[in-house]
DNA sequence: AAGCGGTCCTGTGTGC
DNA sequence: TGCACACAGGACCGCT
């Protein structure tokens, strides 16, 4: 699933329903899930009997705060779900159940098993890896910074869109081609050719492109879907992405798609030009 | 520094 | 219909 849209739609909704609920119980189906500690009774120790202090979005990453000292963070990699039901019957592919205190449950379910979740004591853990590289937040960062992150970096713009720790952190591939189509620069466009007015449009449609989509709750190509098991509709008003061979929306040419760095990428080949 | 290919997994769609 | 293969919202790792 999930860039910074879908994340930060699942953080609000879990704000709303999880703040001040206690974990009572945890089930844990498929241990591999479980990154941080390395042993899931210690996983267990950290999470049972702990109360839901905080929730905030790290990057693609959802962190709960527990007693004010703890960490739960979450990441859904592709095809990661975070559910809220109260529901008896398990559904297929949940990985770990989280009891909470109000005969509900927060459900940690994924198809390909991609997702991570990691527990800790909150200082300790921002200070490990991967929490400690993670580039300022996409929809927070002001244009000096971005500016001058961009300025002492080089490489394609499209991958430095989908590094996490390189520009901003939260971006991945949907809307990475969403914003390169809006700014109509080339994914191949190297940084450093980028002009002032280029990196000004390139945050405008960063802050655009998100900002809409979480209006609309992220997209759901496949699998993503809200706590409640609601899709999102981003997907309906997306301009490039998954648009292989129909006409461009501004001048009818064909969208292309190329692999970079092994990941699908479309683009307008008239409207986005290389220099 | 940056860029690859491989890896972790399961499900779906395509073409023969 | 059956089967093989490519591909999918992410991100490490090891190598060049």
């Amino acid at each position: 699933m999930p860039e910074l849209p879908e994340v930060e739609t699942t953080k609000k909704y879990l704000k709303k329903y999880l703040l001040n609920k206690k974990i009572n119980k945890v089930w844990i189906g498929y241990p591999k899930i479980i990154k941080e500690p390395d042993n899931i009774k210690q996983f267990k120790e950290i999470v049972r009997g702990k109360k839901i202090t905080h929730i905030n979005r790290l990057g693609k990453y959802i962190l709960m705060e527990l007693n004010h000292k703890y960490l739960l963070a979450v990441h859904l990699k592709m095809t990661g779900n975070l559910l809220y039901t109260n529901s008896k019957t398990k559904q297929p592919h949940s990985h770990i159940i989280f009891y909470l205190n109000n005969k509900h449950q927060l459900v940690f379910s994924d198809i390909r098993k991609f997702g991570r979740l990691y527990a800790g004591p909150k200082k300790e853990l921002l200070k490990s890896l991967p929490f400690l590289t993670l580039a300022p937040d996409a929809l927070k960062i002001k244009f000096d910074k971005f500016l001058s992150r961009i300025k002492s970096k080089r490489g394609k713009i499209k991958q430095s869109l989908l590094n996490q720790s390189k520009i901003v952190s939260g971006i991945g591939n949907i809307y990475a081609d969403e914003i390169l189509w809006h700014t109509k620069i080339h994914p191949l466009q190297s940084l450093e050719n980028l002009s002032l007015t280029q990196i000004s449009n390139l945050l405008n449609a960063i802050k655009m492109v998100l900002t809409t989509a979480l209006k609309n709750k992220g997209s759901t190509i496949q699998t993503y879907r809200q706590p409640d098991g609601q899709s999102g509709n981003y997907q309906r008003i997306r301009k490039v992405y998954a648009r292989y061979d129909l006409p461009c929306f501004r001048c009818n040419t064909k969208i292309k798609v190329i692999k970079i760095s092994g990941r699908s990428t479309y683009y307008c080949p008239q409207c986005q030009k290389k220099i």
